[in-house]
RNA sequence: GCGGGUGUAGCUCAAUUGGUUAGAGCACUCCCCUGUCACGGGAGAGGCUGCGGGUUCGAGUCCCGUCACUCGCGCCA
């Protein structure tokens, strides 16, 4: 006998079918046992009656277990019809049940709500519950998306390479890993010298890279381990080329998002973002302008945003523009990485520009520097040895157009999407300072 | 790395100015229940109060240390 999804059952009504999935909830009458089933699909409540053979089965079935069922689909009778559930008009009249793997006793109800580090230390049984499907179905939406939507653009998508020989942007945030004959090698930071280069190959280039960064800080909104979607492009006339794909590129997640996921935001208790065509953008200096006389106090840095001034402006975008996300450009040549090239006539402000969400920064991006002498120049500003980077300036000796390009944090895009408090919560299986999974090994 | 908060049953939380046998809901075990849908009703079991030290007649409660979690800052996606 073929199996029938759950989702299909409402066509099914008077005939035998069989379905697999796993036990949601059971409710045991004494003599008869309701059994709910959920499978990819969808839920459908099955009813075991005394009379079925599969009774004794039923009394011992116990939750999240997976099983093969076997039953009739009957209309339920009128007073017992529920609207407001999934196949709530109709009900599976079990003949048989196959226990294909009996679940132990759970620690905790899967509906409860847990604090985080139980919720993650739990990890592989919470994936059973609707919330964090939602969660991580959304976030293969967005990437997704956000690959279509590059793709759609004529870009190419390549992959970077996760063990490299220096760390690219000259922090002390990078794991180190033993190489071959006692060579010292790192976790790639970012893939940006990568994507770079592929812009002499393909012009428009992307890839979505998992990258690791040694920093030790403890906030909801930092991993040791993420994905990063990363595009660059060749033959800029300046950065506002880079920043207006960007900007159709997100607007085209959120709308997709909303298309295959419209339900999701009610659950999170948030709303689809609001996404307006075009994004508002104001340089450094005018956001903090409008937060001293928006909100009222000092700020105290103004050569950067603090996460409060990054709260604060969102508030004000959504309030007056209508938009989650806003622009943010005209920093400080010196606050932002080594590549990145200085606004001409603009000095001292760079092309730099950041992409706020919802009180978050979520991507980051600039015009790069591609002449080969400047960016040597640059290099010995800031005290680094260019002989260490000849591979990555065979771009500028050999071609490089003018380029920018930019990276968006997928943990913390499918973080604020849902409004979830905690970046943790949008990654299946976060890595930070004390989690590893160090109970995979014996 | 710095600063704040928290740590009590499997889970989520109570416990008066330090006071007698540390409680509840859910989960668990047993019993009852043919229309439930977070089913319901009855009974029961379950605790080195994170760990180590100190003050006190007496510490879940106060002090010191330590570990973990969590939030803020620095930094960043």
């Amino acid at each position: 006998m073929e199996r029938t999804l759950i989702r299909e059952l409402n066509t099914c009504v008077g005939t035998q079918v069989l379905i697999r999935g796993w036990v949601s909830v059971r409710r045991d009458q004494g003599k008869m046992v309701f059994c709910d089933v959920r499978d990819r699909s969808g839920m459908v409540q099955g009813i075991v009656l005394p009379i079925s053979p599969a009774i004794e089965i039923a009394k011992e079935v116990t939750v999240e277990s997976a099983v093969e069922v076997v039953g009739t689909i009957n209309k339920r009778p009128e007073k017992n019809i529920t609207a407001d559930k999934q196949n709530g008009d109709i009900e599976l009249s079990v003949e048989s049940l196959t226990i294909l793997n009996k679940a132990q006793t759970l620690p905790f109800d899967l509906d409860a709500d847990l604090n985080l580090d139980t919720l993650l230390d739990n990890r592989p049984l919470m994936l059973h519950t609707e919330r964090e499907r939602d969660i991580f179905a959304l976030q293969a939406t967005v990437m997704q998306a956000y690959r279509n939507a590059l793709i759609k653009r004529e870009f190419t998508e390549f992959q970077a390479p996760a063990l490299v020989g220096g760390d690219a942007e000259g922090g002390a945030a990078a794991f180190k890993v033993s190489y071959y004959n006692e060579m010292t090698a790192f976790l790639a930071t970012s893939p940006q010298f990568y994507k770079e280069l592929m812009v002499n190959a393909f012009e428009r280039a992307f890839t979505i890279a998992k990258i690791f960064r040694g920093e030790k800080h403890a906030t909801p909104r930092h991993l040791s381990e993420l994905t990063q979607m990363d595009f660059e492009m060749g033959f800029i006339r300046d950065y506002h080329d880079v920043t207006r794909v960007l900007e159709e590129v997100v607007r085209e997640v959120v709308v997709t998002a909303g298309e295959k996921h419209g339900g999701i935001f009610a659950r999170f208790d948030t709303t689809l973002p609001l996404a307006p065509d075009p994004f508002p953008m104001l340089t450094l200096t005018e956001a903090q302008a409008i937060i001293r006389a928006e909100f009222k106090r000092e700020i105290e840095d103004t050569s950067d945003m603090s996460p409060e001034d990054e709260r604060q402006i969102c508030e004000w975008a959504r309030r007056e523009k209508q938009s989650d996300f806003i622009f943010i450009t005209g920093y400080p040549t010196k606050k932002r990485a080594f590549y990145t090239y200085e606004e001409p006539g603009k000095a001292p402000f760079s092309t730099g520009f950041d992409l706020l969400f919802r009180g978050l920064e979520i991507n980051s991006g600039s015009q790069r520097m591609h002449d080969y002498d400047e960016m040597v120049a640059r290099m010995q500003e800031r005290d680094l040895d260019h002989e260490k980077f000849s591979f990555y300036l065979q771009g500028h000796k050999y071609g490089f157009p003018p380029h920018g390009g930019c990276s968006t944090g997928l943990e913390r895009f499918t973080m604020k999407m849902l409004d979830l408090k905690n970046i943790r919560e949008a990654t299946a299986f976060p890595r930070d300072m004390n989690r590893i999974d160090m109970r995979l090994s014996s």
